[in-house]
DNA sequence: TCGGCAGTTCTACGTCCCGTAGACTTCCTG
DNA sequence: CAGGAAGTCTACGGGACGTAGAACTGCCGA
């Protein structure tokens, strides 16, 4: 997957944070701090789409944008792609763990429960 | 943390798989497909060293560089830096758990137990 | 039908990072 | 001092990204 700059992620941030598809110029108008000219937008925008990280659908007569994926789609999708490159997937994940707060590894190992159960992995039993 | 290049990345890991200190020329050595210039080499250690990624050291006459950190690290490293950007850390790792496979559950799981207890039995945290 | 505004597409430029390496300098060996 | 290996300085080209102007399209109103 391609990588984003931070003015793209600034605008997919935008679009999260709406939850619903937008516009370019309502996009424009979630970056006050940047005044950033229509076109600049529209060209963010479209590289996205090139990118796959939006959609662009036709409401009414005017384009609107929407995220392909909700943003923590996009954290995790980043977190399998930096453990893709490990030669050793446990051995980063074993690091990684050891990292977390107290907090978010009680999150972590409750989400690891569930997914386990899901797909029909008994902890015990393998 | 910068992020690193396809060459930066390549060095890196000759240096990890090393696991010692290595000069330009054995880090060129390592890299036999590439066939770079000695002077590539160098470049591309010396950038990694102003990013902070290996340590420059005086073995006899020769510099010699080692990474200052594993691998298992920096994957860390960029897992980590993937979850700052999230607005919910726990529901961006809830997410991630979700897709990692059984096996790799199984080892957080285990790691992450680990880390717990290890956090339970120091009461002053030391 | 024509004008105008809002939206859209095409094209472009500057910058920064990175891959790549030549020329010159420094240091060890004899 | 000569020779060579290692290191430093400087530079160039490509690609990604921030940024935006010019031109085109389509709806609405006069």
């Amino acid at each position: 997957m391609a990588r984003l700059g931070e003015l793209e992620r600034a605008v997919m941030e935008v679009l999260w944070d709406a939850g619903a598809p937008r516009t370019a110029r309502q996009v424009a108008d979630g970056l006050p701090a940047r005044d950033l000219a229509k076109t600049t937008v529209l060209t963010v925008l479209s590289r996205l789409e090139a990118k796959g990280r939006v959609v662009r659908c036709r409401d009414e007569w005017a384009h609107t944008y929407e995220a392909t994926a909700a943003r923590e789609d996009y954290i995790a999708e980043l977190m399998h792609e930096a453990l893709g490159d490990a030669g050793d997937r446990t051995a980063a994940l074993v690091r990684f763990a050891g990292q977390v707060s107290a907090e978010e590894a009680a999150a972590l190992a409750a989400a690891l429960g569930e997914a386990q159960r899901r797909a029909g992995v008994s902890p015990a039993g393998g």
